[in-house]
DNA sequence: ACCACATTTTACAACGTTGCATCTACCGCC
DNA sequence: GGCGGTAGATGCAACGTTGTAAAATGTGGT
């Protein structure tokens, strides 16, 4: 089978432990020892046995990401730039899939999975702060997210309530008043909707425009779908809007179109932003103006720290919280109203 | 730190071995015992560990899917359905990604990272039937994808041929005569998009309508941008066309979105079809017609082939090519020509 | 030639688990 | 009462690696 350490010391005349040094850069070595067990190696096409290494050292070299569902395309995205970023630092990447079900997530942070990664990027989507204490777990764990601030664990996240305020005023300075927002969730405080629809209103407010309760467009979850209905509610509403902020792309695709179906044009009867920015909403038609909330970064980052916790000697280090930089991208979807 | 075999063995009064014995279910055990032991595991909230098991058992529990890149829809929607696929026989995926190169793919095969994986999903990009050698390799992998046929494993894939000419041959069915296509390889015989075109071109033949290449529009790649190029070209060049066939869904709303901008009614002046069903397909303006490749069940049989493979003593079997069911899907973005 | 000291190599024991072989006790049967 | 057989429990070795500590070898100075 696999060539082990006692093979390539057999073939190069020296002791497994020699190998092993070779191997691991020990620095006292000849050089002419070096080459023999070099060659061996190459002989046999050695490879170190990982789980024995990993049996041996406690580390494996495997950080986890847990996301929702890999077919919303934000966490698609997400998952794409954590694996670079990985990569990078020569770490694999084990996804899992929590279908941001509550019970799964806890479920999850203490699975016998976990036992393979040696620490975990944890994006919670069912667990509330009520729940931190959940992620008070023996590992090193980072957590994304916005559904727990101020938990036990460093945290790296997007800064939801200023970059929503950014969008809302975007709308605002377009001179657009009757600004409607779909994929409110009912009564949350805390998470993306939550606190985008803050930011929402902290706009509203700055600007003197009086929040209207009908022009906010209720969904559960931010599917495609979720979006289209929310906007054929409001439209069967009546109510009157010159400007949509969709909490996410896909849910604001999914509302542009039935605005479009419905024969109000996009930018100039309602000004639409989006925020994600997913490279989908540069091939929109028209494209869609969103907010880059940083993923790229948030990715980048999440991982470094991961890594700098899983190599910390002292654990005891207070948790981080890392707000990542926002940017809101103007496209054809939103434009000054023209009267 | 984390209680082991011996731990519990102390606690309950028994050895390991009864212990693991437990664990792994084996039939002749007191009941008394079993319980004592079962209330121990719970007690230190025993996790086995699996670095140990694996270096034991020669068995991870972990399949790998290489995948080109998670952003492309197409392959986020797969590895998703995989993920599900494999947490039914409780199985973890390792994901990485190749970025579609020739270099990186055939490195991957022989990763030290293989190690830790019982087997490989792999979707080939870069590598072609020249490279199917690569693929002889000492531990269970199932092909997926169109690049290599005839190698020396199993593979699971669409039937790119009969699917593509099903789609062509629903747009002749509705009185479309000048049908562009959008997407294809210069050259490329094997693989998605020359198998595609292949099938776009039989079902012209066998309507006898001739093949004109200027209604072919060439790319490299399948995002969005290539399929808005594409088109921009193919309205640049003049030539006339009342239906496109986009070899993917991607492309084809990028393609989509620059025909709108110039004026053309989809699907009035153009019925256009997709090739892949994403999601996003239900929810573009107008909906996109397109074909179900059959992701889940290639997905699924992928998972349960591989398994088989694992589970299998003799591994000589000769390897089996698996054809999904396709289907066409009819959207709003295909209609009878009205003359 | 010998010592002090640095370089190079090695032996051994673990990491936590499971396969194999073995051992004891007990049961039913002639 | 002795024997074969099965249920139930165990001890030992091994999977392949690395940390520790110590042994072997080499170098230079006296």
């Amino acid at each position: 089978m696999a060539a082990t350490l006692h093979d390539v010391a057999r073939i190069a005349g020296v002791s497994i432990k020699t190998v092993s040094n070779v191997i691991n850069d020990y620095p006292h070595i000849r050089p002419s020892t070096k080459q023999r067990v070099v060659e061996a190696i190459a002989e046999l096409d050695y490879q170190p046995n990982l789980s024995a290494r990993s049996l041996r050292s406690g580390r494996t070299g495997v950080i986890g990401l847990a996301v929702p569902e890999l077919s919303l395309s934000y966490f698609a995205e997400l998952a794409d730039a954590v694996i670079r970023s990985a990569e990078r630092h020569h770490m694999t990447v084990l996804i899992e899939q929590t279908g941001g079900d509550r019970r799964r997530e806890i479920e999850l942070l203490s699975s016998p999975r976990r036992q393979m990664t040696d620490g975990l990027l944890f994006s919670a989507l069912g667990m509330d702060s009520d729940d931190s204490e959940y992620l008070r777990v023996g590992y090193p764990l980072v957590l994304l997210g916005e559904r727990i601030f101020g938990g036990p664990t460093d945290h790296v996240t997007m800064r939801n309530v200023d970059a929503a305020r950014a969008a809302t005023e975007h709308l605002i300075s377009q001179g657009r008043r009757r600004i409607a927002i779909i994929g409110a969730h009912e009564g949350e405080i805390i998470g993306s909707a939550g606190l985008r629809l803050r930011g929402y209103r902290e706009a509203l407010e700055a600007a003197g425009i009086p929040f209207d309760p009908a022009l906010v467009g209720y969904t559960t979850l931010w599917h495609r779908s979720n979006g289209a209905s929310a906007m054929r509610d409001l439209l069967a509403s009546g109510v009157r809007f010159d400007a949509v902020f969709g909490l996410n792309d896909t849910l604001t695709l999914g509302a542009m179109r039935v605005m479009q179906e419905a024969g109000l044009r996009i930018p100039e009867d309602v000004s639409t932003i989006g925020f994600d920015d997913l490279d989908e909403a540069q091939y929109s038609l028209p494209t869609l103006s969103t907010v880059d909330p940083g993923r790229e970064e948030i990715a980048e980052t999440a991982v470094r720290i991961l890594l700098e916790r899983i190599a910390e000697t002292n654990p005891a280090a207070p948790p981080r919280e890392v707000l990542a930089d926002f940017r809101v991208v103007e496209r054809e979807s939103t434009v000054s109203l023209t009267a």
